[in-house]
DNA sequence: TAAAAATACTCCATAGGTATTTTAT
DNA sequence: ATAAAATACCTATGGAGTATTTTTA
């Protein structure tokens, strides 16, 4: 499990659109695109609905984005923990 | 960070080598020694001390532990999640 | 000096870009 | 028809193996 992966997951979620968040997480539109796919490839289902306007949470989505939360704050206080000192 | 690296981490530091430890992982020898290098410099700290018996952690590495086991706990409670249905 | 770890080198897989095509309202 | 996502393709970096060298109590 890579905390990059959930943490574009996490942003497209807020954002709710693949092609909105990619330059803001310094993806191409086609690479992020690529990188919400492996990881539902990964965890084996899908996260997010597509449309014609942006994408969807799916109720798995839904569910996992708390699991990616946590993941991304334990990651960042285990940073900080070896930054300090 | 990937969790994949922190599990290296672990078991490495239960075992106390890294001889030992990597064909528990599926690793060769010089495979898991660069992929605990590799955690090292990512996190910008050494975790282990080397000598000819094994490795010990450091105190760094003692501090980096228990960030490592929950990082481990939330990632596969995430996959339970997406499997359960 | 002998065990464990590190390095050198290699091959293959994955990451991620640009250009293009497909999809859904 | 149009805006968004997906696919194709290509290059570069990283993962991980075998063979070998270096390290340290």
């Amino acid at each position: 499990m890579d905390v990059a992966l959930l943490r574009a997951f996490v942003h497209v979620s807020e954002i709710g659109s693949i092609t909105e968040a990619a330059p803001m997480l310094g993806y191409s539109q086609p690479g992020l695109s690529q990188r919400i796919q492996v990881l539902e490839r990964r965890l084996g289902c899908r996260l997010f609905e597509r449309g014609p306007t942006g994408v969807r949470l799916t109720d798995r989505g839904t569910a996992v984005l708390p699991y990616a939360r946590i993941m991304i704050g334990v990651a960042d206080a285990l940073r900080a923990e070896v930054r300090r000192e």
